[in-house]
DNA sequence: AAGTGTCAAATTTTCGAAATTTACGCGAAC
DNA sequence: GTTCGCGTAAATTTCGAAAATTTGACACTT
């Protein structure tokens, strides 16, 4: 419980209530920007989000700022913001590093942690099993409550690695690798062989196997990246190199394509 | 050449002018959060950033949020702005996974490097050298433009590894590492063996050794950190509580506290 | 056609002041 | 002597509008 400094970024649950208007319209817009609200590449205009947000110049703009430092948003020039581009190049990049990372942050974790870690480990992923029981929602909040669960079990599992630095980049990883596949794969169909994965990794963690642990997670993590691929080639469309993101006629990119729209209330 | 979409942070040379206030704000903020003008855990006020950097509000906060992001400074809710504090362990964990993290980045660009990388890296030598000999400034000058011609050429090493995480997270940690070499060592002594060093990596960088490199490399950076614990130890005031790390013997106590002065225009 | 220059609209950046919130001092009560 | 309240001062956050910059259109020239 000393090492989280760092990032209110990945806090579900009992989240310290946002305070500063700032700080809660970051939180928004990170969500909105990771889980495809905003498509990648658009170009985000203050006024759009001034409205959509409800909140003056200055909180729009202090988040914009963090996003660009995390690398969800960029800032050209004196050209306004744009959401990050997605290119299947860099989905490899941040797949082979979290591999990397959140392995060795998972060792750590076997090796140091201590009761009270596991609980947080047991109890995230209680929640996590919870929550995909869920009914009785509109499937875009479904997806971003399991999203928030599914970040805060991998975060858990990490938390007791002792590098607040590792963590840092494990969370900016996730984040970013959660982009990619919400991006890739409209909607993350929670498959039971996901849920799976998650008890196995757990099990080999409270049984303090390391290698095992992070073999299974490994695994994981290459899994879910396998299959954003494998969607992402099936329909290119999605941001990257494509110039134009015309919407090509054809009927299959009709329902995958532009998955959602804005915020309906 | 395609590698460099991120931080503008570290580019030195023919930086691409700052165009926005906020980002000239940005970088000069840093630059005097890094070199120790700030010193760590103070308080920062908007007023007089304002009346420092002669600009508005929002640049500052603007600047300030990056900062957050970047891990420099801290937001407490709704009581403002405090530079981060330095905690011995940090370094040791900064200083590993420097280590780390730079070595990879440096095995990949050998392996993989061009003929450009090569130019890049010869060239940035070539001036940090250069810069080591300049006389007649002062000597906070002196230092301040030495650090950026280092920081590029540890940059330039790694910018042709191939991966823009690798790189992000690298010019993350260097960034730091500076922090709290110069907090520790008032003076940053350019000593010859230091030269020596950077030659040592250069030539077996350019001559494709990633072995022998990445192995110089490790033993640069954990030199410096050595050098710096050191210094730490010997004048325990900069930052916190020493806690109780060992690492270097030495002769303890010897209150030296409050290194510098804040600012001085 | 292609290039150029100008002007207006749209957008972003920046400022300064209002609205909130926190920090501090001082006296009263226990 | 300490703690609690309360009111004022200080600081931070937030807003909305002014200033500066970019974009796009249109006419004009080559």
């Amino acid at each position: 419980m000393d090492n989280f400094e760092w990032g209110p970024a990945l806090r579900v649950g009992q989240a310290k209530a946002h305070k500063t208007l700032t700080e809660e319209t970051l939180a928004r817009l990170r969500r909105d920007i990771v889980s495809g609200e905003f498509e990648a590449g658009q170009k985000v205009k203050s006024e759009d989000l001034k409205k959509r947000y409800q909140v003056g110049t200055s909180p729009i703009r202090e988040a914009l700022f963090q996003l660009v430092s995390e690398g969800l948003v960029r800032s050209d020039g004196q050209r306004g913001f744009r959401v990050a581009e997605l290119r299947q190049e860099e989905l490899l990049d941040i797949t082979d590093w979290r591999a990397r990372l959140e392995c060795e942050a998972l060792r750590r974790a076997i090796a140091t942690g201590d009761m009270e870690w596991e609980a947080r480990v047991v109890a995230a992923f209680h929640r996590l099993t919870r929550v995909e029981g869920e009914s009785g929602l509109d499937p875009k909040d479904a997806a971003d409550l399991w999203e928030d669960h599914h970040r805060s079990f991998h975060f858990a599992l990490y938390s007791a690695c002792g590098s607040p630095w590792l963590l840092r980049f494990c969370e900016l990883l996730i984040q970013h690798g959660e982009r990619y596949r919400r991006a890739y794969i409209s909607y993350p169909r929670i498959s039971s062989s996901i849920t799976a994965e998650h008890k196995a990794i757990m099990d080999a963690a409270m049984a303090r196997e390391g290698d095992r642990a992070a073999d299974l997670l490994e695994r994981h993590i290459r899994h879910a990246a396998d299959l954003a691929l494998a969607h992402a080639t099936r329909r290119p469309a999605l941001g990257t190199s494509l110039a134009k993101k015309r919407r090509v006629g054809g009927m299959e990119s009709e329902q995958v394509l532009k998955s959602r729209a804005p915020a309906k209330r």
